[in-house]
RNA sequence: GCGCCCGUAGCUCAGCUGGAUAGAGCGCCGGACUUCGAAUCCGUAGGCCGCAGGUUCGAAUCCUGCCGGGCGUACCA
């Protein structure tokens, strides 16, 4: 409807100027949207107050044009105004609305959906949580939000690649199978010293005890370097299982685990840094060699190798970097715990140093979650490793829950996670709320089916135009605002804004299912009010999916 | 100190990238089930949009400076 009147105003501005009625045939760029109050039209737009100065006109005047061009018989316009300082305000016909209800028919599951991305190869890597222990609710936050900006980009039309980057290499993994070494001896009975930064939580034992159910005690029977690395071989593979089934159970699925230590193995870490070496930008300063990453932006140059000839995390993810765009992703996206912000210039600079376009690199970052247990903080102590998984939070309050809570903040504000508001089935839990819709919906079209005995939902000319309720023609205009949100939700990664409009949606059918009755005595209006439940319903399936949150018949 | 994020109703949060009278849920108070699912609906009250300037026809939104909170600032990840 928005690009319908767009073409309009923007046929009759150019008529208007071939009739010399206007002094410009270029116009500034206007707004087409949708006034708060409904006293204010369906639509407005500000194409008058921008274009007085290209006109050279007030911007009443210009008004005054357009809508004498419009006339009084227009087949989608029930009449227009000029408001305030120059709004021009529309009125939609009723019936105009109605074919909103086909396209959703039409396209059903796909309807929302867009050509936007053009098929652009787009990777979005997210969680990539170190496999040195069980994944929390900050991480259930970035995996949430990752995979449905994921989803939201892939109905738009990008060609979608879901990563995790596994940091299985380096010195936390040694520690990981130090942590598990020392642990299967005290097993075995050993008393051993157990070293404080050492992985302390019970899953390391749950490990070791894996370990010597499979292997029995052949680690005994070679070096303690091998047993170690072993241990740390066994227990990262573990634990990935582990942060693989956790996400599974959120319904996330990833294209590709992207292991940081084939990517060394590959020898691409150390001819990056060769590369970049040939070029000057990495260079040697007190034995230890430094990306020149000041003059990129970042506020100091970075180690990259360090003076003990360890190469640091930054090596690897630069050549990590440097492989996602050699694979050929148009655009990479980053989603990072809001902690680890400053590593953002680095990264970028990396990429522009090595002569790409730093917009083709974006960074999602998500801000950090506090668990409430009804107001009262949770304790998250890390040292002890005493700390709520993000696998108890999904056991005690559930997926859909979990994942729309996540989904209806910015993903830049802050948030407070509060497990007993959580696991509350009311409206302080908007996730029950939305699916309500659903459940009601699939409700009375089984009584249709059973009572009414009616078997097929369609489009039919007569029982349509019985769809005149305002609380109708209002649920319609917001369906037909579906595809806008899921464009504007994947075009600025906002997946909220997707939740908060199936709230919206809910709200509207909730107040409309209290006032009217949809079964009724009158066989074609109840055959127009079940086809526009209907499409109610397909659009809130196809919106929870996107958000990853089942769509149930029955609660 | 410097950098990033946040500050909107008692609480939790939106505010469509500058538009008209700033919204929702919860909570408070008062109503609606012999009728399609009350996990619902209807109504009342509740605001110097952290503060102060600036930009313009117009600012919660953009710019600057303060104030408060969080995070970061390693040859740690």
């Amino acid at each position: 409807m928005k690009k319908t009147i767009r073409q309009l105003i923007l046929d009759i501005a150019n008529k208007a100027f071939e009739d010399n009625k206007f002094n410009a045939n270029t116009f500034a760029e206007f707004a087409i949207e949708e006034p708060k109050a409904d006293a204010h039209g369906d639509l407005s737009t500000n194409f008058a107050m921008v274009n007085a100065k290209t006109q050279k006109m007030a911007p009443r005047k210009i008004a005054e044009i357009l809508i004498r061009y419009i006339g009084n018989d227009h087949p989608v316009i029930e009449k227009t105004e000029i408001a305030g300082p120059g709004f021009i305000n529309f009125f939609i016909l009723p019936a105009a609305w109605y074919p909103v209800l086909n396209d959703i028919y039409e396209k059903d599951t796909q309807y929302g959906f867009s050509d936007m991305g053009k098929g652009q190869k787009i990777q979005v890597e997210f969680v990539s949580a170190n496999p040195t222990g069980p994944l929390h609710v900050g991480h259930g936050r970035g995996a949430i939000v990752g995979d449905s900006t994921a989803s939201l980009l892939s109905a738009c039309g990008y060609d979608v690649h879901r990563e995790y980057y596994i940091n299985d290499a380096g010195k936390q993994i040694q520690m990981l199978g130090l942590s598990v070494f020392l642990r299967f001896q005290k097993l075995n009975g050993q008393t051993v010293d157990f070293p404080e930064d050492c992985y302390q939580g019970d899953y390391i034992h749950d490990i070791a005890k894996e370990l010597k159910e499979e292997k029995g005690d052949w680690i005994y029977s070679v070096s303690k370097d091998e047993a170690v690395a072993f241990c740390s071989k066994f227990a990262a593979d573990r634990m990935i299982i582990k942060i693989r089934n956790v996400l599974n159970t959120l319904g996330i699925e990833f294209d590709n685990w992207y292991s940081e230590q084939a990517l060394v193995d590959s020898g691409k870490v150390e001819s990056v840094i060769n590369k970049f070496k040939d070029q000057q930008i990495i260079y040697e300063k007190d034995d230890a060699l430094w990306f020149k990453t000041e003059d990129f932006g970042d506020e100091k140059d970075r180690v990259v190798v360090r003076n003990n000839g360890q190469a640091t995390y930054f090596a690897s993810d630069i050549a990590y970097h440097q492989d996602k765009l050699d694979r050929g992703f148009d655009r990479i996206i980053d989603v990072w715990g809001a902690d680890h912000h400053g590593y953002i210039p680095r990264i970028r600079a990396s990429i522009t140093a090595s002569g790409r376009n730093e917009k083709q690199f974006t960074v999602i970052l998500t801000q950090l979650v506090n668990l409430l247990r009804k107001g009262v903080p949770v304790s998250m102590g890390k040292r002890s490793g005493q700390f709520i998984t993000l696998q108890e939070v999904i056991d005690e309050v559930g997926k859909d829950a979990v994942r729309f809570i996540f989904l209806t903040r910015h993903y830049e504000s802050p948030l407070d996670f509060d497990l007993a508001v959580a696991k509350q089935k009311t409206n302080d839990n908007p996730v029950y709320y939305v699916q309500y819709v659903h459940a009601r919906i699939s409700s009375i079209i089984k009584k249709a089916r059973n009572e009414n005995q009616i078997t097929d939902i369609s489009f039919d000319e007569k029982s349509v135009a019985m769809i005149r309720e305002p609380e109708e023609i209002q649920l319609i205009k917001h369906l037909a605002r579906y595809p806008e949100t899921i464009a504007a939700s994947a075009e600025y990664m906002e997946p909220h804004r997707l939740a908060f409009y199936l709230m919206d949606l809910a709200a509207d059918f909730h107040a409309y299912y209290n006032k009217h009755r949809v079964l009724t005595e009158d066989s074609d209006l109840t055959a127009g009010r079940l086809y526009l439940i209907l499409a109610v319903q397909k659009v809130i399936r196809n919106g929870l999916t996107l958000l990853g949150v089942s769509a149930p018949d029955v609660m």
